[in-house]
DNA sequence: CTCCTAGCATACGGTTGCGTATGGTCGGAG
DNA sequence: CTCCGACCATACGCAACCGTATGCTAGGAG
């Protein structure tokens, strides 16, 4: 029951206001206010504010690598199975961690290298799905990254995939995505 | 020779400060520098900084809305030939404005209403195109959609559309997109 | 029980940016 | 020439943050 905070509850006050309000709500003092001290606190365990936002985006990539791979991995099947359980679980998922650290990124170095690093781990294992659906691998890179802009653009949008409509939507993709393979 | 500044360059220094570093750029005294002038001005032509956001957005819409669409359509040709040539223009634009309204819009409503605004109008267009090349209305919408949202896509990873590879992977995409139309 | 230190509070100085108040200036209408 | 109003400068108060310095406190080692 310690109630003395670690260093974790401060990156995990920012993935929050982070996700919620965007980078610019992520100050220090905000945050000792949610959680309840000063920013007494916050230098003990950051130099500066700089290092927390660091912290964040390290915090972010590791979400981001694990999380949906290995989700769709976890279900197996062959490629066509995995893309389309790819697309379903992951146009269901709001994003809003993903859409703000691209927001961040757009004016930021650091947040942009971050985020060209897990574009590059994503678009490169769809990559591969392509490739086990027949494709050459030029074609398959590039039906690898449409479907990531795709799915980047629908965040981006965040008209979110949640309707009937967009479900038979996503169908419509998908065939076309995979039309051609074997 | 009016060495006096109207409205309008303030608005103008506005866009240029979105497009190069984001909304968090386009501040008064910051402007006011590069301006060559003091607050002084900025007070007598708008009310707040809030006004000269308004002002900035309303002129992305108003460029958003015409350059695109009537480029496209000055240069006639059937349904088809103005899907490649729009893709072609379109990926070849930098979208450094569109990408910082976007970011913009991440967390804030007015910037928001306009990007939806915006965005309903280019995925309209698009709709109509693929109707043109004998789509139902579904089918047609959920092309569009996606087509869209790749290029929004496109433009949130920075990764710039201008080398030959990207030339050709557009190419994979048109064939993707047009496959099954009459 | 005592003491030491990790964890936190308090208080301060400095910067940046907003908005207001008020006074100066320049160019054109009369 | 004169004067008026559009346009701008200067100066101020205020708020939000950052980072630093320094003092307080709780809880485990001994």
């Amino acid at each position: 029951m310690s109630k003395r905070l670690g260093r974790d509850a401060w990156v995990v006050a920012g993935l929050k206001a982070l996700a919620d309000s965007g980078v610019e709500a992520v100050r220090v003092e905000r945050l000792a206010g949610a959680l309840g001290v000063t920013k007494g606190s916050f230098y003990w365990h950051f130099a500066d504010r700089q290092a927390l936002l660091t912290a964040v985006l390290e915090a972010w990539k590791a979400r981001a690598t694990a999380d949906i791979i290995t989700q769709v991995e976890a279900k197996g099947g062959d490629a066509r199975a995995r893309m389309h359980a790819l697309m379903t679980i992951v146009f269901l998922s709001d994003g809003r961690l993903d859409r703000q650290v691209r927001a961040w990124a757009a004016n930021d170095g650091q947040a942009r290298l971050a985020q060209e690093e897990i574009d590059g781990l994503r678009t490169g294992y769809l990559e591969s799905l392509f490739a086990g659906l027949g494709f050459g691998r030029a074609e398959a890179r590039a039906r690898a990254r449409f479907a990531y802009h795709a799915l980047i653009g629908q965040f981006a949008l965040a008209n979110g995939g949640k309707g009937k409509r967009a479900a038979a939507e996503r169908e419509v993709v998908f065939a076309m995505l995979v039309a051609g393979g074997s």
